[in-house]
DNA sequence: TGACTTAGTTGGAACGTTCCAATTAAGTGC
DNA sequence: GCACTTAATTGGAACGTTCCAACTAAGTCA
């Protein structure tokens, strides 16, 4: 048992066949006869065969190596691990198998882990891109015919399909909650205002405001880093102004709990005294005191359908470029008081 | 450019030397000219060459694929993310690069990622096995000489490699802890007691209890689910006897949760009128009200020692079963009261 | 009977590498 | 000038599979 590798060729012999009839029959063929079938797998199940698919997709070149690629920018964020697992699920019921490497925001550690996954003959790549990733970065994989699906942030310019969270409903709908909730004078918090998730959400904010009647004041748009520091400073300058804001939406979780943290200090009392809505719906969110009203995008749906589309393209051998915005949904807790509201726990929106 | 894969064969014509002479190139090989080295290396860059390590290691059989597989029973949870993370990090500065398969505790599913990373050709796999798994379920994997490391839990029989916390020690830790703020009573609460993990903590729990000369009453221990309802359930029945505890070790941080809920349903508030200690150290540990006080283990440092280990065997080519236990570290927060203890935010155990 | 069809099987070439033994070219010692 | 060493290169076989064209055996039709 111990000695080399059992081969097509064993079983060939062990089973009186030729090593085409096995290989026959193990792709399924129905050229078979029953008997030798059976009889073929038999042996295999006897002599402890294992396929080997690296031999298999070296002949045929260039086909299926049931291998696909996902590369995320931050594994230990428990969004991308959610992405992740969402990949996995309809990786594996299609038969495939992933690698899996975390950049940790590194853009030479993504180019190599990249690279090392095409020697290793990955038939497409899920990439979640670290920052400043450019369009020249996928280039050679697009060239290739190496299907690739950019997931979360977006690539500008690169000729791949992309998913990624449908931002400007989402604020959109925080916004309108607080409208709804009494608040005239609502703040937008947070993120650098240099990159395109930015741009969008505050798009956004902008049509929430407008479709509400409420005034547009530049001033109660307050970027920061899209930090728990930058929240913390933004609250700051946004209490600065004349007519302060009742309420905020916040770029995201960690610059919601900022804010928090900053009207503390001044003595006002999240969730009673001014309203605070974030976006992400990181797990603390809901442990949190208060618990925070926020915008929840579903990771894990999001890594399916990021699979779904990437297998699509490659069992169609060709890589159409299509762009799917996944939909998000508005989860009420605390953070905006009114006990009455909170109960329902959240509500769905229409993408 | 897209006609076919660019093989070592072009390069060596494009380069007028000899296939022979791309590999050795390839393989970084002394015995090339320092000429015709950079020749060759320039016209690579120059078509486009990708290695074709499928190729590669069809010739050099069963020896390096420069893949591992890993196999853990649930990605979503943090604790395996970061397992997965720091494996990740070690494997990737050795060229390897990872299979990561998510198996949500399914057996079946188990199964089926590792034969289908096998056939794949994985020189090595990092598991942390799904609930049930078998020595039986690894036998093929170590007669075919491939080196395993499980990983946090133990598969009983198993010839492999194994990394686990120190669960006698953490348990251990927690009831001296307990003691030393001056509780008598100390209950061993949640987590069924059929595993090979309970028997460890239980272990830890009477030997710190002897340590201190305190009785050791069978009542005073009371598995259950080691989930929050369970905790919620073995606190109630851990008040319901003669001589009440006044302070608990639990299974787990989620049993401690639930712990904290069964305890305030009754009136009394935790850390203020019972002592609790959680396992794990989960994120929402720090976050929560009160703040508890728990077991840290440290996932990505027991991930980035599994991938040593692993790596090691691989090399070696021989894979000699070896068993390392993780040391583990109590966290002092708010759980057990005694603001002046809870200063200083973590103390370091020698293992 | 001979020409076909059909179901099942088969040998050999090919995929892109690596390894081995063989070869060449040039230098070295006497 | 000969036997040697050394440095660099090379052709061909091999790895385990798939694919193709060819083959066999048996049945069908007129």
């Amino acid at each position: 048992m111990a000695k080399g590798r059992v081969t097509v060729i064993d079983i060939a012999q062990a089973a009186g066949v030729s090593k085409s009839t096995v290989s026959l029959v193990l792709q399924g063929s129905p050229l078979v006869n029953e008997g030798t079938r059976t009889k073929v797998n038999a042996v295999m199940r006897e002599l402890g065969y294992v396929y080997n698919r690296g031999a298999a997709n070296l002949r045929q070149s260039g086909a299926k190596s049931k291998i696909i690629g996902v590369v995320v920018n931050d594994l230990t964020n428990g969004f991308f691990a959610e992405l992740a697992v969402g990949v996995d699920m309809v990786v594996q019921s299609a038969g495939f198998v992933q690698f899996l490497s975390n950049t940790s925001e590194s853009l030479d550690r993504q180019r190599e882990v990249i690279a090392s996954m095409r020697e290793h003959g990955i038939s497409g790549l899920i990439l979640s891109p670290s920052r400043a990733t450019e369009a020249s970065d996928l280039k050679p994989l697009v060239a290739a015919g190496i299907p690739v699906v950019v997931a979360v942030r977006n690539v500008p310019g690169a000729r791949v399909s992309s998913i990624v969270s449908d931002n400007r409903e989402g604020i959109f709908a925080g916004v309108q909650h607080l409208a709804s909730l009494g608040h005239r004078r609502i703040a937008f918090l947070g993120g650098f205002n240099d990159t395109a998730v930015f741009d969008e959400r505050l798009d956004g904010y902008r049509a929430a405001m407008a479709n509400c009647g409420m005034a547009l004041e530049e001033s109660l748009i307050v970027p920061s880093a899209p930090s728990r520091a930058g929240g913390a400073d933004a609250i700051g300058r946004a209490l600065a102004i004349e007519e302060k804001p009742t309420a905020a939406v916040c770029f995201n979780d960690a610059v919601a709990f900022g804010v928090c943290d900053g009207l503390r200090t001044i003595g006002l009392e999240p969730g009673r005294d001014f309203a605070v809505v974030g976006f992400d719906d990181v797990i603390e969110a809901k442990t949190a005191v208060p618990a925070l009203t926020t915008i929840s995008v579903d990771p894990q749906g999001m890594g399916r359908r990021a699979a779904q589309l990437l297998l699509k393209q490659i069992n169609a051998g060709k890589a159409e470029a299509e762009a799917i915005v996944s939909s998000v949904r508005l989860v009420v807790r605390e953070s905006c008081g009114s006990g009455a509201i909170a109960k329902r726990q959240s509500s769905p929106i229409m993408a």
